[in-house]
DNA sequence: TTGTAGGCGTTATCAA
DNA sequence: TTGATAACGCCTACAA
């Protein structure tokens, strides 16, 4: 049993006793109309009947376009990318384009595994790239766009901010947190930030001070975390509790760079035996699913991953019909304060 | 500021004074030995100079491998699929495939969007799919298993089993957790069951009636959840409740088809002040992020997801070396039991 | 070990 | 409105 060959639009012209000329133009929306309409529909028939799908690798050797979108990020695991992706997705769907999907953050580390996946990807001649891997650290990526490779950035912006990008605004985000904070009473407010190396990281880090000044406030203490991880989280937790205990500036709250980071405090203000939030009011970053499930529900910054990903998607697409260089723009997105039992009052 | 024009094979020849079958055979491994490794050096000097990359897209032409696959699931939002996907694009990057990838829960339901993703990644010359979208109604997936597609499923089998799959073992899943509660000595027990139009969702149900006929139980309840998600499993939890409350069979625990109608059912218990584990157990399915960072902490069953993504890629690839028709297998994984703190001894 | 010729399935450009 | 011809960039015989 041998899988019949896929007819071909040569195949199909024979059939119909046309030219393949024909049979392209009236396969192609854009071109449909040069057909008389009679034959149109005879086209129409045969190829539904011979069951004809135009080769698309042909076409896209033809054209040069492959109507493929190169998405790079660190690891759909993280309970952040789904959304994001999901967003590119119906973006990139809507227009007849794939993603060609890598994870890039290899047992390995570094920025390796992202540089080979995107020699694939222009292998594959992708027509663009959605890049949401969040190292600050990028030459390469520089070097990808001097060499006329079309790139929109997710949840992060390059060093320079040459690139454009569609990300959550940072500062926003924090200072929603902080604010929500000293308006339930809070003076001593400590900060869990995320990795510097990372784009987020820092920035909600500044973003986390910036928005404590106007309440003529300084931060109570601040840890970095050695990455976005529960464990990180808790392990910060402890030095965060060490300092406390040293008497210098005691926090009553505090702002986590993210909500795993936010779930391992709880965690390891649970081991101690401090109530949260009698004791230590603690807020996440990022609403990620289930933070309603946990105890006690944990109140957040939500973002908007999805957007994120479709307005990233757009734009990427919108700049591939436009002559290059016109793709100067960068999205910002406005994040809202989730509520939920982790923050109340000090006690 | 245009970008230049990527260099193709014929450029290197002519810059090398060879002809380009010549470069064609130093750029591919299994070729590579025919060359005199003093051209071959010089080759790839030159392709790393002019930035030579073979454009896959012509070779797909030429060869009519695309080194690409289609990967069909519902929704990448859903927190099973995400270590699923991790393990198809692991395997399949090994061997220089992408994946192209479609998320077929849309709005509307059905199997239209599927059928349509299929429809554009055909076009695309996929050289197979990977399936782990659950509707068991696919008269469509029969068809295009006919048309000679290669497919593999995942999660999920089809009606009648023609299919090659890799499946999590759902019958011993169900009994890890019955025996387990039976071990606690709960003779009481209820069954929150999946859809019975997905794949899981039968084959669980089924699962659990079967644990309990060892014990010479049978099942206090059972009702069937709408969907696989939180407030399905409260409303069902609801119902069960009520049934309960007409005196007829009380459990004192839920066996629920997965962990997000346990959720639910935690919630609905929470809110009557039920005690959980103390008046009634739960436990889940799946073992999804975060369920021992819920209140209570979630007992449930543990499925490998990354492997069976894995796994799937790996036999899919493999059939696609053989000839048409060897490619009949199907893996059956094992799950494991995970206790954590909602089960425990009926009060 | 290297070169030559032809074809993969489309689209694009002319010409009719 | 349709047909003819020539690419697109690579691979695969086969010949040298």
């Amino acid at each position: 049993m041998t899988r019949p060959p896929a007819p071909t639009i040569h195949h199909l012209a024979q059939h119909l006793g046309v030219h393949k000329s024909t049979v392209s133009r009236a396969m192609d929306p854009a071109r449909r109309h040069l057909i008389s309409s009679e034959l149109l529909q005879r086209v129409e028939a045969a190829a539904r009947e011979l069951g004809y799908r135009p080769n698309r690798a042909a076409a896209a050797l033809s054209t040069g376009r492959s109507k493929t979108i190169g998405v790079l990020l660190p690891d759909i695991t993280n309970p952040v990318f789904p959304p994001i992706l999901r967003g590119i997705e119906d973006a990139l769907d809507a227009e007849g384009y794939f993603a060609l999907l890598a994870n890039t953050a290899r047992p390995g580390g570094g920025s390796g595994a992202a540089q080979a996946a995107v020699e694939r990807m222009l292998a594959q001649r992708v027509e663009g790239f959605l890049i949401a891997t969040a190292v600050r650290d990028d030459a390469w990526l520089e070097g990808l766009r001097k060499a006329g490779a079309r790139i929109v950035l997710v949840n992060r912006t390059d060093g320079r901010g040459e690139l454009p990008a569609v990300i959550s605004d940072d500062m926003l985000g924090m200072r929603l947190a902080v604010d929500h904070l000293v308006e339930l009473g809070h003076r001593r407010i400590a900060h869990l930030a995320g990795p510097a190396g990372l784009s987020t990281g820092m920035a909600r880090r500044i973003g986390f001070e910036q928005a404590l000044r106007p309440h003529g406030l300084e931060p109570a203490a601040v840890v970095e975390c050695s990455a976005y991880a529960v464990d990180a989280g808790q392990a910060a937790m402890g030095e965060l509790l060490q300092s406390r205990k040293r008497g210098k500036r005691p926090f009553t709250a505090v702002v986590a760079a993210n909500d795993l980071i936010a779930l391992g405090a709880l965690q390891t203000l649970r081991e101690r035996g401090i109530a949260v939030p009698d004791e230590v009011s603690v807020i996440g970053h990022n609403d990620m699913p289930l933070l309603d499930q946990v105890s006690p529900p944990l109140s957040s910054v939500r973002i908007q991953h999805y957007e994120m990903g479709f307005r990233a998607a757009r734009l990427l697409l919108d700049a591939l019909r436009a002559t290059p260089g016109s793709d100067q723009a960068t999205v910002v997105l406005r994040p809202t304060l989730v509520v939920r039992a982790s923050t109340a009052a000090p006690g």
